[in-house]
DNA sequence: GTTGATTTGTTCATTTTCTGAACTTAGTGT
DNA sequence: ACACTAAGTTCAGAAAATGAACAAATCAAC
């Protein structure tokens, strides 16, 4: 499908994606088209069903009506292999979740490209009109990912090394697969879905038993040299500190992930199962419970303030599963922000504070299929 | 010049100034062009003067002939701003400086353009050829510039607050200019003229009283979101530590700069001017130097470490005006970089060394210009 | 040597894509 | 009702890219 559009349709596609719906003038004006040669390009899409009028604008003069990508030209499958059961979504262009299953996890690749074939009918079931459209299955994991976005190059947790899994999803479905590290396919999502739509460099932290980061720049997802950029947890965070499982000391993620707070309390023999729980012993006083918040969120903030200083996104994106950040520990983290960026910049970067549900992964991995079915393969 | 470039010819010099020289055929299929119509835009490009043949590839069938920048087709003038008197340089497309003159510099924009303007007829005298193919002029300056390059936002050594210094000088020298960052200068002459050539993702991290770092990703210079990204100067280091001019505690310019390690010997009570006197104090084993020297080290190891953990570039490129790499501050940083990276990076990021010359703000400034003239405004 | 294989690069008729200019459409302001 | 404005369309012609056939320059093999 995605195949069968032209350079420029394709170019138009993109840039909707990322501005929104446009008028034709604002889209040949913005691909440096005439205003003829857009009415075509336009015209065609709206026949493939690509595209669809919205809203009309009116000002001086005829008024514009904006295009905008048609939510139903396109479906995708989202998979989250950082659960178990591992949850599977049927999505659209927008985003919108429209079924929702699961299937048994498993490290042996070929058996996850089967339960995923397996599940697919039933989860399509309900949906004709998405069974026929359906355009590509993305796969969010814990690991690392070539740029290809179809090789996990490495991952611990499902102790693989160079596992081609997408193409191993895609000889078994016959569906355009691609694969990506998990706070990556949240950065995708963000922009493609959700609230980083109009920024074009923004940083992602998710932050949960581990803590992940991924950074758009100028538009794209950057991926680093060896698939690596925003391993902000293995920052050396407090020298000579606590060794971590990787070899290091005085990671991040041995001081601020939930993980790690929920040992240290265990230490101190809170008895605390959550961030909710010491955050409510903070609140009545228990010193324990508060040098630990107050020591991870000190880290986490230094962590993020040192990345606005190397990088300066336009927005810092934390995603959290548990418990709230209303509390101490965000507190210490916004506070520890301003207090290690640069004084001219403090406050300058919107830090946006985001509580996910369980669909965060699978969604995530949806819009990876959904960016790649958008902008293709060759970004020309 | 540039302007009569058509699009897909622009797209070819971009091509060949990141990659090199390239025969018809390469060039043809990394643009996802026809062998024909490369055929026809080589040609025009030939008959412009822009490219020229170079060597033939032998191999099976009939030889390539790679195709390459006359280097001679454009120069450029390039001004830094950064020392007094203020270095001038004429140089080509493959960044070989023609000649070299000064001029008296100035906190007053207008004082600078009228400089600029007096100084181009002599810098251009014994150069007929590139008297007429002037392209462009760069300045280099310490302090921030907005994405246009046009406007220098704010400079504490200048004195400046959003002064649009490239209007001023191009309205009165009537020449095409464009200004920037002395850190991002340098890695876009890196990228355009030096080692970084074919790497698409690296920082520069340069070393002098004030430190300085750019980056660039996946082949552009990153600019930031307020035009800050690379403040690597001011992430804070040894949280709680010496107060910096910038109104934080710690930050890396506070402990690693050729200005901190020469401030903190005077503290010591050494008589020491230079890196290379500290360096040898060091090497008699004086306690005080080596402490200093340890301690500076660390911190910019650790301000990198960082800075691969967060961005995963191909190359760390480190340059530095004074002294050597090969004593104990150049050993300690080394050291510092590998045990903060993940033990799985480790040695996985080279990191280049670089002693400059006093003409590498004059000939990033040149760069500016140069890639202004290749890439153009418009990056369609 | 000569022949065949191989790959680069050119030519040209054809097709695709884009543009410019005139025009239609759908409003606003008076 | 009238001009005025800007969006979007139409269509002939210009520009750019393609495909297929071909010329050119080498290697390799007999």
């Amino acid at each position: 499908m995605n195949a069968l559009l032209t350079s420029s349709q394709r170019q138009l596609v993109r840039v909707i994606s990322e501005s929104g719906p446009l008028s034709r003038t604002e889209m040949a004006n913005l691909l440096g088209l005439s205003k003829a040669a857009m009415s075509g390009i336009a015209r065609d899409l709206i026949d493939l069903g690509v595209l669809h009028e919205t809203e009309t604008v009116y000002g001086q003069g005829r008024p514009s009506v904006r295009l905008d990508l048609h939510p139903e030209c396109a479906f995708f499958v989202g998979i989250s292999l950082l659960e178990d059961p591992a949850p599977m979504i049927l999505c659209d262009l927008n985003g919108k979740i429209i079924a929702r299953q699961s299937m048994p996890l498993s490290r042996d690749p070929h058996v996850i490209a089967e339960a995923i074939t397996e599940g697919l009918p039933s989860l399509l079931e309900a949906h004709p009109e998405a069974k026929e459209k359906l355009s590509g299955i993305g796969v969010a994991l814990s690991g690392f990912v070539d740029e290809t976005q179809a090789n996990c190059v490495q991952s611990t947790l499902l102790n693989w090394q160079d596992v081609p899994l997408a193409r191993i999803i895609r000889e078994r479905s016959g569906i355009e697969t691609f694969i990506e590290n998990d706070a990556k396919a949240v950065a995708v999502s963000e922009k493609l879905f959700g609230s980083a739509r109009e920024i074009q460099s923004f940083s992602v932290v998710s932050l949960g038993d581990g803590i992940g980061c991924a950074h758009f720049i100028d538009g794209k997802l950057y991926r680093g040299n060896h698939g690596g950029a925003g391993e902000i947890a293995h920052c050396t965070i407090e020298p000579g500190g606590a060794p971590c499982r990787c070899g290091k000391r005085g990671c991040l993620d041995t001081v601020s992930s939930m993980k790690a707070i929920k040992e240290m309390s265990r230490a101190e023999g809170l008895e605390c199962t959550s961030l909710s729980d010491i955050e409510y012993e903070a609140s009545t006083g228990n010193a324990a419970a508060i040098r630990i918040l107050h020591r991870a969120g000190s880290a986490l903030g230094l962590a993020i303030a040192n990345l606005i200083q190397i990088n300066d996104p336009g927005l810092i994106l934390i995603t959290h599963v548990e418990g709230s950040f209303d509390g101490l520990f965000g507190t210490v983290v916004n506070q520890a922000i301003e207090t290690n960026v640069l004084p001219r910049y403090a406050g300058q970067t919107p830090i946006r504070i985001k509580r996910v549900d369980g669909d965060v992964w699978a969604r995530g991995a949806a819009s990876i299929a959904a960016h790649n079915f958008l902008i293709g393969p060759n970004t020309n």
